[in-house]
Formats: structure tokens, sequence, C-alpha cells
DNA sequence: TCATGATACCTATGTAACATATGTATTCAC
DNA sequence: GTGAATACATATGTTACATAGGTATCATGA
């Protein structure tokens, strides 16, 4: 597994956020883990410098919020985030067409 | 583009030794070129290191041959690299599962 | 009470796959 | 005989992610 998945994460953050509005890192890690059932979970690692990359990149918006004590850094995407978005859906699309094409999914 | 694809290469290798039964890179690369409309080529640079991993891997064996006055160097598909191509197919629809459940090929 | 687990953030280092740039040598077409 | 195509190769850089740590707070139960 693994490394299938590379480039993934950051669409899989993009999408998350296009349908929950606002998620904060541990949050988000929890909601994949959920919906993917366990499967390709987001390392806490990778994940946190990712969000800062995605706001330098202008694809998320933050904001600091205290809920219960805890202090939380929300993310929202951002019109350039759903272009992103929207370019890794045209980009999977596509390669799957190729995969297609040169037998890859055959079996 | 680009980042999508990491990981797709040696399962493309692996797809294209499987139905053609034998190749060398530089008609390899022409194939794939061909056969995906010139979209995701393969690069010259990390092929030629990419399939002697392969074959130390145990996923493809080789034969070298002189053709036209040119040396080629043909590799074929072994029993471990079917497994291999197998299992990268089996990880492709899980990965199209899980992106599914998770938003992410939606619109 | 205090130990444990869950919550919530973070950094540092390593690895793997691929891009880019470059090099060598031969053959073929003009 | 020059350039394009053929056929191999290496060296270095980038990116994405894994792994392994670290800090601090809060809730739960022994």
């Amino acid at each position: 597994m693994a490394q299938i998945r590379k480039g993934t994460t950051a669409w899989i953050v993009l999408a998350m956020l296009e349908k929950r509005g606002e998620l904060y890192a541990y949050g988000l890690r929890r909601e994949v883990a959920m919906k993917s059932k366990g499967l390709f979970p987001i390392q806490e690692g990778p994940l946190y410098p990712l969000l800062r990359k995605m706001e330098r990149k202008h694809w998320l918006a933050s904001r600091r919020a205290e809920v219960a004590g805890r202090e939380r850094l929300y993310y929202q995407i951002r019109a350039s985030g759903r272009r992103a978005l929207a370019q890794y859906r045209r980009e999977w699309r596509l390669l799957s067409t190729v995969l297609q094409s040169l037998g890859c999914l055959h079996a």
C-alpha cells in the first residue's frame, strides 16, 4: 500500500473541507479514518506541515478557536482550493483513462 | 499532473510486459507514449534504474540481444511480477472505493 | 491521587518515486 | 558528414509521505 496513494492527501483534505465546511487537523484525521474504515489513515506527522503549506498556497484559510478548554485550529477551503480540487478530479479521470488503455486495470 | 501518478510507473511496466511478453526500455517508452497519447510519458532517467530494481526484486528477468547492429536489453515478467501486478490492481480498486466514499470523486 | 488514554498541536529525519539534466555510442536518412 | 533517431546509462534535486519523537491539556477510573 502507501505508494499508490501518493499525492492524494491534499486532495482528500480539500474534498473533506468542501463537504464539511470547516475542520481541524485532529478531527479531520478521525473523519478520514472513519469514512475510509481505517484504510489509508492520514498520519499526523505530515498532516500539520501539509495544512500550513496549503494555507501558504491560499488553498485554505484558518481561524483559531477554543473548544472545551482546548485550542483548535480550524481550516476552511478557499476559491483556489476549489479550483485545485476540480483539477485533482480532472487528473484522476485522465489517469483512470490512461491506465485503462494501458491494460493496467484489466484483470 | 505528475504527483497524482506517483507509484504507477512500475505498475505500467508490469502491465505492458504482461500483454507484450517482452520489451526493452526504449521501446517500452514509445509504446506507453503512443497508447497514452503522449500523456504520462515515462522519462528515461528514472526508467533504467527502475527496471534494474524490478529485476533485483525478481519481478522481471532480462536477456541481451543484438537487433540491427544495436544492443537491446529485453525484459520479461516473472511469477512474482504477476503477483505484484495483481496487487497493484487490488490496491487501485481499494483506492477508488475509498476516494469515492470520501467525496473526492464527486463532481 | 495519580495514572492512563484521548485530545490537540508540533518538529526532525528518512525513504521512495519521479523529474531534470547530462553523457555515451551507434545507425539511418538526407 | 551532419543531424535525428535509437539505445543505453548516471547524477542530482524535489516532493510526498512515513516514522519517531515531543509538548500540553482534559477526562476517566483505580
